[in-house]
DNA sequence: ATGACAACCTGTGGGC
DNA sequence: TGCCCACAGGTTGTCA
């Protein structure tokens, strides 16, 4: 479920409570996520929050020594919970603090819960991730050189965590249809000027949706328990079979790197 | 190095 | 109402 747009969401609502906070303690009731949640994550009772920071589509909450490290994979969210509340299926752990509770809900426990020692961006997860697709080192010329001699579609180009992060496969339609660039189009057959305009339009849409909450599409919601509102603005996505906002074309899926892909055949080449 | 795809897991919605 | 299948916002690991 989380892009970008929604693990940034989650950051800004969780942020105001762990600024200056404290980790009393880590409560993990389920650990069989991605990974196996390890022990090490109990070393942060008692631990000060030093900052917070979200790297692609995972979260860093940095301590004196050390950070925990969160991915929401494809169903995971974070509620702040400001009463005692007795935890439902699928609420994995907690994060107690002072005056309030974290707690991460994920019916496919896809998500993360890992320990890291300082510094963190060195962690294999974290060492060879791309630019942030928001940040001054990302732009159409980087997409561009990355690209020369791909074979690859340019949908997965975009969506490889090496190449750019936190576009995922709403986001990717999205700033394709916005390009006009077919979503199938080998990405070392993109034009830098192209690329240029591709760069732009991810830029554009994650900031569009980050304005709006997020995208919610069945349960996305933020800390605060509140609904994305992104949806209603996409152009292309889950509209298989709709009219094309721009030439009144029908809007096709296919399945492109094994995710359902949604473009205009007239208006994306 | 690159690309294709199976795997991880649960819930939901559609077709019958 | 119930069963079975396809599919869902992500990422890694394996194999050719």
């Amino acid at each position: 479920m989380p892009e970008l747009p929604e693990v940034e969401t989650t950051l800004r609502g969780i942020e105001p409570w762990l600024r200056d906070a404290v980790i009393r303690q880590v409560v993990v009731r389920e650990p069989r996520l991605r990974w196996p949640v390890p022990q090490d994550v109990h070393g942060a009772a008692g631990q000060a929050v030093r900052g917070l920071q979200r790297r692609g589509k995972y979260i860093l909450i940095n301590l004196e020594r050390g950070s925990l490290l969160l991915h929401l994979g494809m169903s995971g969210s974070l509620r702040v919970l400001t009463e005692a509340s007795p935890p439902g299926k699928h609420d994995h752990f907690d994060i107690e603090l002072a005056g309030c509770t974290i707690r991460y809900n994920d019916p496919r426990r896809f998500g993360t819960l890992l320990w890291l020692e300082p510094p963190p961006g060195r962690h294999p997860l974290l060492a060879s991730l791309g630019p942030e697709p928001l940040s001054e080192a990302f732009d159409g010329d980087h997409l561009y050189r990355r690209s020369r001699g791909r074979k690859a579609a340019v949908k997965n180009f975009i969506m490889d965590g090496r190449v750019v992060v936190g576009v995922g496969n709403i986001y990717a339609s999205e700033a394709l249809y916005m390009a006009g660039i077919h979503p199938l189009r080998a990405a070392g057959r993109v034009s830098r000027a192209r690329y240029r305009g591709l760069a732009e339009s991810i830029a554009d849409v994650l900031q569009r949706a980050i304005r709006q909450g997020g995208t919610t599409l069945r349960d996305f919601s933020g800390a605060g328990g509140l609904p994305g509102y992104f949806a209603q603005d996409l152009l292309v996505y889950a509209r298989a079979g709709q009219q094309c906002f721009q030439c009144a074309g029908e809007i096709r899926q296919k399945v492109i790197g094994q995710r359902a892909s949604y473009y205009c055949a007239v208006c994306q080449r």
